[in-house]
DNA sequence: ACGATCTAGGTCAGGTCCTGTCCTAGATCG
DNA sequence: CGATCTAGGACAGGACCTGACCTAGATCGT
């Protein structure tokens, strides 16, 4: 034919897509959807198998093909709002930090943002604008469109600008090299190597401003330190005004850790009921606010902050009821 | 050659994995790495482009193929740990459903875990159960896994077999045709028929338990209204005893919404810095602590149930901080 | 128990189309 | 201006894909 390209590829994109509709497929419903005779859809499932993805299949009357879990990931194969959904989690989940999977998640919003057609591009804008930022006041959200950004350019080595707002509020312009995105409590960092400066520099992502790829690829430079993350978290505990919280709780501490989605060697059993937490926290009042909606009874010992934040929350709390 | 397959196919895959890359690939380097000749790199790329994939080039010394942002969503190649980022995306985001893209985003995370290899599911699995919901005591939050298996027999037209704890603590067993999922406020229903009562019935997804396909397929039966989202809305509005909040904050009526997440047709304007809450909430614990998160003044009207919950609460803050 | 309906797969002939080689043209960067 | 990319035409040989036909085995409903 004319524009018949590589017929069996398309056929076989188009019959993946089929089946990972979770749904059955007789043989002959796919050689019509596909236009060929139910050989070539037999023969075509066989390619698929052989290329890894797990084919399995039903027989009687009632049979038919379906996609099920194998060794390796297919392709997904997604419509537009599912694409769009994808996007939007991803992007939330870049906000909150809480998982181990930070920087997979990151790469994968950046692969996705990559191919995502523009009018769905907008849609997602749209919808994460809509999306609150769970702790309530926006200003300390983390922009997920410049982490997409920031994510790309580190994965393509590709030199990067952008303007920074350094803690004193001074604004500078910055050339850097980005070497890894890391993410620590409920911030992003990138590690990056500043041209400007020849030195090695920790940014904070949420003081990155329009950040532009250059399209300069340049030869992956050595980390500074054996382990990227721990190289951040280093510069920054040295600099950052943390505050070390301590505070008992009316709970297990398996439980604590659980629901508060901490880590597990932050809180020290005291019985099967109560546990001590000992650990940093950046923001108090995103702590309170967990801590209250926990349910149960606890103390606060440290740092006289957070004790003043929960007084005035307290008083906020019994206007907002009494008057 | 033995095990070839169709070369071509798994080529072209392989290369669009390679493309979603973002990064750019010289011709050359593709061919080392595909282990043909740099021409027929060139046809495939010619392939992909006919098969709607915006393969874009530059030229120079620089130069290199890379993937472009085109039409449609071309299959995602995701690495095990990208994938599973996703699925803990698609979870959180499913678990709280104030999006606008719910039931797209329920969709896509059925597609994923139907081919979603045993290994990364595992990962998945303990990183969900890792992650807070964000609301604190966690009763109350919704099982992913469950929702995707719901979603999945609602796409296939399975019949579906699963224990249901009624309102009144009754257990039964039911045997329906799921017909729609629907997010409402907070929570996920089904919509289903039920082929023991022969009548439509809407089930809350939190009270439903080991949900088993029975892999018999039905055709699908007609909603009975118009719109089943509506359906379910109107079911839920006749029974449930969901409270009505009244309350005043010191915020104006657009930043109110914006921040809280709820529809701008809850929040009167009072003037430019205060507006009027008024809207059903069926958990007050989140929306008191919605509302204290705020940072800004409010008095809460209604209901009774609310003032009380924030004295308690007050009271807890209070004794944590000053005992 | 039997027939209907599905998957599974072997064989064969015909023709499509895919591949590597060789070559020229155009774009871009230093 | 030269080096290094992409872009693409021509050609020969061979790989492989398709449809048609046929047989075997599994499963379900009557």
């Amino acid at each position: 034919m004319m524009d018949s390209v590589n017929t069996t590829s398309a056929r076989l994109l188009r019959l993946l897509s089929l089946l990972q509709t979770p749904r059955e497929w007789p043989g002959t419903e796919l050689a019509e959807r596909l236009e060929v005779s139910p050989r070539t859809v037999r023969r075509d499932v066989d390619r698929l198998r052989e290329l890894g993805y797990p084919v399995q299949a039903t027989m009687g009357t009632t049979g038919g093909y379906r996609l099920a879990a194998g060794k390796a990931m297919p392709p997904l194969l997604l419509d537009d709002e599912e694409a769009v959904a994808i996007a939007v989690g991803l992007r939330t989940a870049a906000s909150h930090p809480v998982d181990g999977i930070e920087e997979a998640s990151v790469r994968a919003l950046a692969k996705l943002e990559q191919v995502l057609p523009p009018r769905l591009r907008h849609r997602v804008n749209t919808l994460g604008a809509a999306t609150v930022s769970v702790l309530g006041n926006g200003e300390s959200s983390m922009d997920p469109e410049i982490l997409a950004v920031l994510a790309s350019a580190t994965a393509a080595q590709e030199r990067l600008r952008f303007a920074y707002e350094a803690a004193d509020g001074t604004r500078t312009r910055r050339l850097v090299e980005p070497c890894r995105l890391v993410a620590s409590g409920r911030r992003w960092y990138l590690l990056a190597y500043d041209n400007d400066r020849d030195d090695w520099r920790v940014f904070r992502t949420d003081r990155i401003g329009e950040p532009r790829p250059t399209g300069v690829r340049v030869p992956s430079r050595v980390p500074p330190g054996e382990d990227a993350a721990a190289f951040v978290t280093r510069k920054l505990y040295s600099s950052a005004p943390t505050y070390e919280v301590v505070a008992t709780l009316r709970l297990s501490a398996t439980e604590a850790s659980r629901k508060l989605g901490l880590p597990a060697d932050a809180f020290h059993r005291i019985d099967d009921r109560t546990c001590r937490l000992h650990g940093p926290s950046d923001t108090l009042e995103w702590l309170a606010a967990r801590l209250l909606v926990l349910g149960c009874p606890f103390e606060v010992h440290d740092p006289p902050e957070l004790r003043a934040y929960l007084v005035d929350l307290a008083a906020r709390a019994t206007r907002a009821a009494t008057s």
